[in-house]
DNA sequence: GAACATATACGACGCCCGTCGTAGGCGCAA
DNA sequence: TTGCGCCTACGACGGGCGTCGTATATGTTC
């Protein structure tokens, strides 16, 4: 159950986060749609995996329709935060500082976002102990 | 060449950027010290795993001795970053930021911690376009 | 030179993941 | 009622990864 979801599930579970429970062919249409000239995933590969997902417990299934309807059981965030965590473990020592420095200096940032993390730096320096 | 490092190999990868060349022996011993009641690897696992790696190009060796001497060649650094990458791609939309606001918010910081982040910002902000 | 420690090479296995084909069931329209 | 379309179930396969055992070569020590 504390499974974590592959590339491939992950994708699946985005769109679920996104667009709510839904049934495996709006699934498979989304992603067709997304896939942009690449490689587009049969119908039947897309159940399969969301099958798997179910056994799983990354996501539940409501099967008293004839099309079930499939909704995610973990959080977007949550698995975010996991995700995070485990690449800092991985690759930054365990360091999630040293992935946010890394993250921040990969890019050229606007002013807005800049004032987003000061936000969110000002938040943590107020966090009581 | 450009191929990315499993997990395993990340690890192997982390000890050579730390030591500098190395040989499988000592990457071995390294790896085994490590790994605190974990599951041990057998020296011809390691060995196999170098192996593979040279042959996808990420390190190099020098057969000359009796032990083959292995270097790192991709950087510790362009590797972290395509790390980075490749998690915002997939769990953040594509937004190293919301990466970056994500690994921020999973801990608490020092103050020491938050005025890093603010130098970087503030280099950040002051980059010419 | 014989025995031993240690190095590389190489093949095999088990597992997981993503992919797909096919079979079977159910509903709906002509 | 018969056929067609869409759904699920399930088995199979190819590839990659991590693991290891074994075979073989090479250096060292007495």
């Amino acid at each position: 159950m504390n499974t974590h979801p592959t590339d491939a599930e992950l994708e699946i579970l985005t769109v679920l986060w996104e667009r709510g429970p839904s049934t495996v062919r709006a699934i498979h249409d989304v992603l067709e749609g997304a896939a942009e000239a690449a490689a587009a995933r049969r119908y039947t590969t897309v159940l399969k995996l969301m099958q798997n997902m179910a056994q799983k417990g990354l996501v539940e299934r409501d099967e008293r329709g004839r099309a079930h309807v499939y909704r995610a059981v973990v959080s977007g965030d949550s698995t975010r935060r996991r995700l995070v965590e485990e690449l800092a473990e991985k690759a930054f020592g365990g360091s999630t500082l040293g992935l946010a420095l890394q993250a921040l200096s990969s890019r050229r940032a606007t002013p807005d976002e800049i004032e987003q993390v000061r936000d969110m730096l000002a938040a943590l320096g107020d966090e009581p102990e």
